[in-house]
Parts: structure tokens; sequence; C-alpha cells
DNA sequence: TTACAGGTACCGAACGATCGGTAAAGTCAA
DNA sequence: TTGACTTTACCGATCGTTCGGTACCTGTAA
């Protein structure tokens, strides 16, 4: 590498923050190369295919996150509750407890909904996948697994929209702790 | 008549519509204008401060919503079965069986999250109210009462992420139902 | 009936600012 | 000196917004 004075991770870090906090109609060129300290010629030096291509190489790290942080995790050998134990702390980690939005949610409205939909339907499908194998190696049944896979799924994205609105802290941790012992819970 | 006044409601309802599936930073003046049929100068004959107002306006009309709606049904005199059930059907109207956005998601983020934060906050606060007493006429404690309320609202938005990003279109109805029997069903 | 006034609703045209995007010159390591 | 990379300067298009003005309705007085 001759003359890269941003790293490539941390461009993508900083494109990703931006598009979570902003939705992709409200990241601004300019509010891109400020967060990445590149001017927007040279953002466009990187990403040619513009505004675009920045989206995908960001749902790319995402997609790449999800293998190794969760799907990898829960598919490994280690004994299960320390699979859940470790994803969650990735995933409290992810949205900083909460404080953070969810980069497929914000990708997935507005003008750029339809670019994006596959990309952002195949990491969903990751994630729900994983964490259904991970429900099975509990002892949970395929049906009552899916279930469980869903409705983590769902409160993630549903409570990270409520603990913002209203402002309190302390839901999604609240939430994850509570999915783990579903998790662990055999009901019959 | 050459100029055929366009109803206030009608001007509302069409803003919803674009807010709603475009976002606030997404829904530009050329669109709300399309949208309502009305030429972007007369928009702001009707709302003199512009965009902001208009969400405002539509906020507004969320919130009336939410009153008579939720409200005034949950805290009704009919029976619980009863008034739960309205109310449902009232939700699922709303969001067109999970079809459409939730139009409190869509402008609590990008540029417009602070400026509607306190007024989406207290149509959520309305919301979680009205069912909490609704699950307390169903016998519930208050603890638990609360924590239903929390988990059906969580829900619908988590929910309406989801089965948009999937393309799985029965998951809205499947989940109102679950969250019916919930209320009613005592666990202790 | 006519005539004019005031008010409401609407619209074409344009504003400065910012949008996403590009050409070409400058910089620096190999 | 080459070539990857950054930078300055700029582009046409679109952004939210404003202005000047037209069309129509209602009320009042002749």
């Amino acid at each position: 590498m001759a003359h890269a004075k941003v790293e490539h991770d941390v461009v993508i870090d900083k494109l990703m923050e931006t598009f979570r906090s902003s939705g992709y109609d409200g990241a601004s060129m300019a509010a891109l190369a400020e967060a990445t300290q590149l001017k927007k010629a040279s953002l466009y030096h990187r990403f040619p295919q513009g505004k675009e291509q920045m989206a995908h190489a960001v749902l790319g790290y995402v997609a790449e996150w999800a293998k190794s942080r969760i799907e990898n995790v829960l598919f490994s050998a280690n004994a299960p509750e320390e699979r859940l134990e470790t994803a969650l702390k990735a995933i409290d980690e992810l949205y900083d407890g909460g404080r953070l939005d969810c980069i497929l949610r914000a990708l997935s409205h507005g003008s750029s909904a339809n670019t994006f939909q596959k990309e952002i339907a195949a990491i969903f499908q990751t994630w729900l996948n994983a964490f259904k194998h991970l429900a099975m190696d509990f002892g949970h049944g395929e049906e009552e697994a899916n279930k469980l896979a869903n409705e983590l799924t769902i409160k993630i994205q549903g409570t990270l929209i409520l603990q913002r609105s209203l402002g309190q802290p302390s839901m999604f941790k609240e939430m994850l702790r509570e999915m783990q012992e579903k998790f662990m819970h055999i009901s019959h």
C-alpha cells in the first residue's frame, strides 16, 4: 500500500456509522466525506460507483461480521450456553447496548429499500438460521427453535426503536437477558 | 370548479403516506407535491413553515388516531375481549396487515430524529398506557401488564421491519393473533 | 342586477444552497 | 518516471423555500 492515509477498515466503519445514524437518504456525500476524513473525490476514487457502492461495501462488512461473530460462534463446538453468551455479547457490542441504530434497518427504508433488499434479507436469514440451530442444540423442537430465533430478531429491532424513542437506555440489555433465559429454558 | 380544493384530510393522508414510505429525508417537496396533487407553492400556502410543519401535522393526526382508535377503545366500558379485538383490528388496518411502514419509526430517524422525538415518545406512551390498562382489566398484575404492553409494541415495530425485509406477508397478522391470546391468558 | 373589496386557494418561476458526481492537476512512494 | 492516491475546482440537477400574481368565492353597497 503506497499512499493509503486512511485504512480501508476505518473508512468502512465510518461509512457505516454515518449510514446507520442518518439513513441512506440522509447520509450526504459531504457528510460521508467528513466522517471518513476523505474528500469527496477521494471517496469516488475508492468507490467509483459512488454512494450505492459505499452502502454495498458496508453491507458486505456486516454480512462478514454476521458470519464470524454470529454464525461461526453459534455453529461452533462449544457448549450451547457459551455460544449463546458469546453471540449475545457481540450483539450488545454491535448496538452499543441499544444506543446505536441497526444498519440493516437504516438501509431498508426510503429510496434505498429496493436496491439492498435481497442483500439485507440474506443477512437476516443467516442470523435467523444460526439462532435456530442453537435453539435446537438446546433441545428445542424445530418449530419452537424457529419461533425463538424469530422472536429474538424481532425484539432486537423493535427494542432498538422503542428504546431510542422513549429514551430508556436499559430496555435493550434487559431484553437480551430475557431472551437468553428463554433459549436455555425448555418448556415441555 | 376550475380550482378544485383538495380536502385537508386527504392532504394529511397523502403526506403521511409519503413520509412513512420514504422517511423524512427521502420525502422531497416534489414528491410531497405530487402525492397531494398540489404544487409545491400551494403546499407552502397550507403549511407556511414547510416540510417540518407538514410532518408535525401528520404526527398530530397520528396522535388523534391513537387516542380515538386505541386509547378510547381500550379505556371504554366494553368487555376486555371486545376492546382488545377492536384495537388490534384497528392496528391491523393502520399497517395494512404489515405491508405499510410505521410513520413514527419513519420520522424518528435521520435528520428529523431530534425534532420530533418528544412528540413521538408521547404517542408511544399513550399507546403503552392504554394496553397496560387493558392487560390489568384482564387480570394481569401491574408489572406483568407493563411487560405485555411493551412486548406488543416492540413486536409490532420489529415484525414490520422483518416482514418487509424478508417478504413474508403473514408474519404481522400471526403476531397479532399470538399477542391477543397472550393478553387473554392469565399465567398464574 | 352590477360593481368592487377582501379573503382563500392555487400556481409558474425563480431563489440560494446543497445534492451526487467528475476532470484534471498535484503529491509522494517505489 | 511511473502510477496509486489525494486534492482543488467545478458541473448540472435537485433540494427546500419564496415571490408575484391569477382564479374564484363571499359580502356589501349602489
